[in-house]
This record gives structure tokens, sequence and C-alpha cells, in this order.
DNA sequence: TTAATATGTAACTTGATGGTTGCGTATTGA
DNA sequence: TCAATACGCAACCATCAAGTTACATATTAA
């Protein structure tokens, strides 16, 4: 495989694995109404605590699916879809591939 | 949040999970073309031990991505796309929700 | 000014992950 | 029959991930 198919394979995958975890994935459910909110805001109502979901907070940002902004005392988190419109694509084109391969292997299969 | 979203966001997690690794993004992708292949076969030409691959194997396996079939003295793995298809539609629907979320807010602003 | 709020930082525990080596077993092909 | 091939299983190790508690700091509001 060509080294740039496997740098984009690293970087999806990093993707992947922040979106591999349920407070993770709820969180982003949570920041889906496209405003951001406060990180006791995000952790009310949670089993966890705070510094916990920071943390949360923090694999999500490293993997470039959210961003913080200082204001005042707290520091609000919102999605950035860029990295998730990525994977949708990618799994597009993992699908894509998919089908074009059954084609081609029902295509073999009639012709024998 | 209903108890049947959560159940929801446990399974897609996992198969999230499962697709954050380079190696077994790897290994998805050799398994696009709609074969079924060894484990030998699918651990030639990789830095790892075949173990390793087997056990990347097992994590796909168990996420629901892959399955395997006994084939003599060698056990098969091909692709399950039911899963890949899911996420598909899980972060479409994520997307849909951010547009909505940003239109509202684009309207409310005007309306000020 | 002071109490309450919001957060950051650090140390620590526990368990999972990713990898290895070593060895045993089944299957195949010459 | 016998060597080669393909695999499974188990033990082991190192590292990382997820969570906690404890405490320090900055901001806000009364």
């Amino acid at each position: 495989m060509r080294s740039a198919a496997l740098a984009k394979q690293h970087a999806y995958a990093s993707v992947f694995a922040a979106l591999g975890d349920p407070t993770r994935l709820s969180l982003v459910a949570k920041l889906c109404d496209g405003q951001s909110h406060s990180i006791s805001r995000l952790a009310e109502g949670s089993v966890l605590t705070r510094q916990a979901v920071t943390k949360h907070l923090r694999v999500l940002e490293n993997a470039g699916i959210v961003h913080s902004v200082q204001r005042g005392r707290e520091s609000r988190f919102a999605l950035d879809p860029g990295p998730i419109d990525d994977l949708r694509a990618y799994l597009d084109e993992i699908s894509e591939q998919w089908d074009h391969a059954l084609g081609r292997l029902k295509k073999f299969a009639e012709d024998q």
C-alpha cells in the first residue's frame, strides 16, 4: 500500500477510536445541537466525575472532533463536523469497493 | 436518553472501537475484495506475527464486522458489511442533526 | 470581600490492549 | 508415512486507557 494511504488509515483510525466509547458518543450527541457547552454542563447528569468527562473531551479534541474555547471561567466545547464527514466518506468508499467486488464476483460466477 | 438509544450507542461504540486501529483498518481494506482469506494470507507482508493478526481478527469478529469459516486446516475470514452500513447510517444521522441545528441557529440569528 | 462556581493538575489504581514467545495439534501433499 | 503448513492456546510483558481522589487556581456574583 502507498504511504499516503497508510497515513490516511492512521488518521481515520484515531477518529474511529475516539468515537469508540459510549460516553464519548453521547458527548458528541449532546454537541449536535450546534451550540457550545461548558464541561460542567456536559458532565451534569452523568455517572462520571467532571474530571473523567474532561478526559473524554480531550480525546475528542485530539481527534479533531471537537474544539474548546475559553469563555470566562468556563471552557466551552463545540463540535467540529469535519472529521466525522471524512469518516462518512471513508465508509462510503469501503461500501463502494465492497459492492463493486460483489458485482465482479457475481459476473464471474455467471460467466462460468 | 431512552434506554434503547443507550443500547444503540454501546453497539455503535464497539464497532467504532474495532475500527479504531490501523492494523484492523487495513485488514478490513484487504477483505473488501469480497473474498474470504486465511489468517496466514492476511498476515503475510505484515510486521506483526500471525498470532497478533489473529487477535485483531477476533476483535473485528466480536464487533460483527467479519466472520470466519473453517475450511480444512485453515480458517478463512470474510467481511460482513452490515455493521459498517449501520455506522454509515449513524454518521448520516449525526450530520443531519448538525445541519438542522445550524439551520435553526441561522434562522434564529436572522430573526433578531 | 468572600463564598460559590468552573476548571486545571497530579498522583494513583485497575483493567484492557497489543504484542511477543513457546508449544501442541490438525491437515495436507509428496 | 512424514515433513510442511495452518492454526489454536496459554503465559507473559509493557503500555495505555478509564476512572478515581485530592488539591490548587481563576472567575463571578452577591
